[in-house]
DNA sequence: TGCCAGGCCGAAA
DNA sequence: TTTCGGCATGGC
């Protein structure tokens, strides 16, 4: 396992070497995050914490058009390049479903998104399907979030929740988003008025932080727990008997026997062994050196 | 046209 | 505690 990454300032983008493969396809398409978009030059462009940036595969690592400041500042914490997925995979080569579900993601990291982007988005996601939540969630930042750039490089940020607490459902109405719109609103309310207190959760243990999230109407287990995993960084939160047991269903239940298809629910239970993890990884010094 | 999608809520059993 | 219908909407 190689834990040093050398950065390379190509002026108008950087370059990464040295670290481990990172896979932009399994990470982006997985159903973990919306907002990323593959283009026709085989990148992906997305807006995360505030910041766009498309991101490509290079003959020795990867490439993101920004700076090398920025990527300390934001993009390496984001794609989470200080956890060692190598190790993680290592330990779980263990049998022939877990081999052929690491196989399956290989270069998948699980992205350290901003709690309030991924606490909406899989309140939006329940009881739907990815297309239509990726809609659903450009429609949102549209309409309420905060406009950057110019021209081709013009975007919105994710709306914060003082905005969209002080709307109505009806407001929303023009995101098709049915019941769930007054889900979002009460949950802003409850981030924006300090019913829910993001810093606060950091310090409880899982289970605390999942059931002071579940207070709230319209966040079932299943949208805390990816709350908890993708926005608050907690590794543990998918117990592996629940969420495991239906992958392992879906796999043996394949028809082309090929147990992983292009699949991103199946690619998704693969991120939920990641979370089981933690007790064996390892961190891993990611310092940036000169460039 | 009908089924289903990465749920959740609340009532009934 | 578990089960089940209803909820909005759109893709297939």
């Amino acid at each position: 396992m190689k834990n040093y990454y050398s950065v390379t300032d190509c002026k108008s983008y950087i370059e990464i070497r040295g670290g481990e493969y990172f896979s932009p396809r399994h990470t982006f398409e997985c159903g973990q995050c919306f907002r990323w978009r593959p283009d026709d030059r085989g990148g992906y462009s997305g807006v995360a914490g505030g910041h766009k940036a498309r991101i490509w595969e290079t003959d020795g690592g990867f490439a993101i058009d920004c700076t090398a400041e920025e990527f300390a500042a934001f993009w390496r914490d984001y794609l989470d390049l200080g956890r060692s997925y190598t190790d993680i995979a290592a330990a779980f080569d263990t049998d022939d479903f877990t081999r052929q579900a690491m196989e399956f993601g290989h270069g998948l990291r699980v992205l350290r998104q901003e709690p309030w982007e991924a606490l909406c988005s899989f309140i939006i996601s329940q009881c739907n399907n990815i297309p239509r939540i990726m809609k659903i969630v450009d429609a949102l930042c549209t309409g309420f979030g905060e406009k950057k750039g110019s021209g081709e490089g013009a975007y919105c940020t994710f709306p914060t929740p003082e905005r969209l607490a002080a709307l109505t459902a009806e407001d929303l109405s023009p995101l098709r988003a049915g019941y769930r719109a007054g889900y979002i609103i009460e949950a802003a309310g409850a981030v924006a008025g300090g019913g829910l207190d993001f810093e606060a959760l950091r310090n409880m243990s899982t289970e605390e932080a999942r059931k002071e999230t579940m207070k709230i109407r319209g966040i079932g287990r299943k949208v805390a727990d990816c709350f908890l995993l993708f926005g608050m960084g907690k590794m543990d939160a998918f117990p592996v008997d629940t969420w495991m047991k239906k992958a392992a269903g879906r796999y043996q239940g394949s028809k082309d026997g090929s147990g992983f298809g292009e699949n991103a629910g199946i690619a998704q239970q693969y991120i939920f062994y990641f979370a089981r993890s933690t007790k064996i990884e390892k961190q891993v010094d990611i310092a940036v050196p000169q460039v």
